[in-house]
DNA sequence: AATCCTTTGAAGTAC
DNA sequence: GTACTTCAAAGGATT
């Protein structure tokens, strides 16, 4: 079950989050070395008040009460309009709910809008469950300690027939969605077919990403500009130009979608997404063919620079 | 219909 | 340890 345990640490918060800017010169680098330190600082500072917090301890103490059945669960479903999906919100903590498969439903990682049976089923009912908690072998408990809030679920085990893989007992990875039993082998093509069948969970959104999203309509209303690649050589301008604290705020939002997206999928590698993008990759003889071009071009270049010079 | 473009950041691979 | 690759979002443009 996953906890978050402020003892052990929290890596996912990377320590090489800022970067010097590529694209420019090696003076606006230096100007934002300082910059960058206190950004890192604001940042550390950030992860470990949040890992720290007391709050968290409180959380922890709650969740592990919890379990040894002292405290009493409410869950309050949304209402679902005429059954139709839940969309989540551009960023609000978490849109979507922390119930079993509605999770999934609700979750903006997934893309493939498969429906669980049990999904199906929760998504139809609205209603607020009060649930004395006192017969742990009958339910199975997860308890997601987010910032944003304290959530609890309930499943109940017999007819829950697909696990989340926030439950997987500790030691088991699952990948997600994956069905298939470990070290089972099956042919290409079968595995091929089995992976599509997985629904498709995508990377956490990183800070940039974030903003982004967030600042995206505005640039789109305040430039008249339809074309996505023109809108984000801006919005990369301005996310240059943003202060520190304001490029914080976003760095603790992406912290919390990684963490909030590992404890939703702790079998979750950026790998399992790897060619879930098509993407036109240049051929080894393209690349050289290339390199070959170029050669021709530079001798070209020589030689009539030779001849030029010889003729003066 | 599929891919490209364009940005930054995270995470993976390769050496 | 460093360099490189892929993919997250977005939607018009291009193939």
């Amino acid at each position: 079950m996953p906890q978050l345990n402020g003892g052990d640490g929290d890596d996912l918060g990377a320590n090489d989050e800022l970067i010097a800017f590529k694209d420019e010169g090696e003076q606006e680098e230096k100007r934002n070395v300082s910059a960058e330190r206190d950004l890192d600082d604001v940042k550390s500072s950030l992860v470990n008040e949040s890992e720290t917090n007391s709050n968290l301890e409180s959380r922890a103490r709650h969740s592990q009460l919890f379990e040894e059945g002292m405290y009493s669960l409410s869950v309050t479903f949304p209402p679902q309009q005429d059954g139709a999906l839940f969309q989540p919100s551009p960023y609000v903590g978490y849109p979507f709910f922390m119930i079993p498969d509605l999770g999934n439903l609700c979750s903006p990682y997934l893309t493939n809008g498969a429906l669980t049976p049990s999904a199906r089923t929760v998504r139809q009912h609205t209603h607020t469950c009060t649930h004395i908690h006192t017969h742990m072998h009958t339910h199975t408990h997860a308890h997601y300690l987010v910032s944003s809030g304290f959530s609890s679920r309930l499943v109940p085990t017999p007819q829950s027939s697909i696990p989340h893989p926030a439950i997987v007992p500790t030691g088991v990875k699952q990948e997600p969605g994956c069905s298939s039993q470990p070290g089972k082998s099956m042919g290409d093509a079968q595995q091929e077919k089995e992976d599509e069948k997985k629904p498709h969970i995508k990377k956490p959104l990183n800070a940039f990403m974030l903003y982004m999203r967030e600042e995206r309509p505005k640039v789109v209303a305040q430039c008249k500009v339809k074309e996505s690649a023109t809108i984000n050589q801006i919005l990369g301008q301005r996310w240059h130009s943003l202060s520190k604290e304001e490029q914080a705020k976003y760095y603790e939002l992406a912290r919390k979608e990684r963490l909030l997206h590992s404890k939703l999928y702790p079998g979750w590698s950026a790998r399992d997404n790897y060619g879930k993008k098509k993407k036109r990759k240049r051929t080894k003889s393209e690349t050289q063919l290339e390199g070959e071009t170029m050669f021709r071009f530079c001798d070209t270049v020589h030689f009539l620079l030779t001849r030029l010079v010889k003729d003066l």
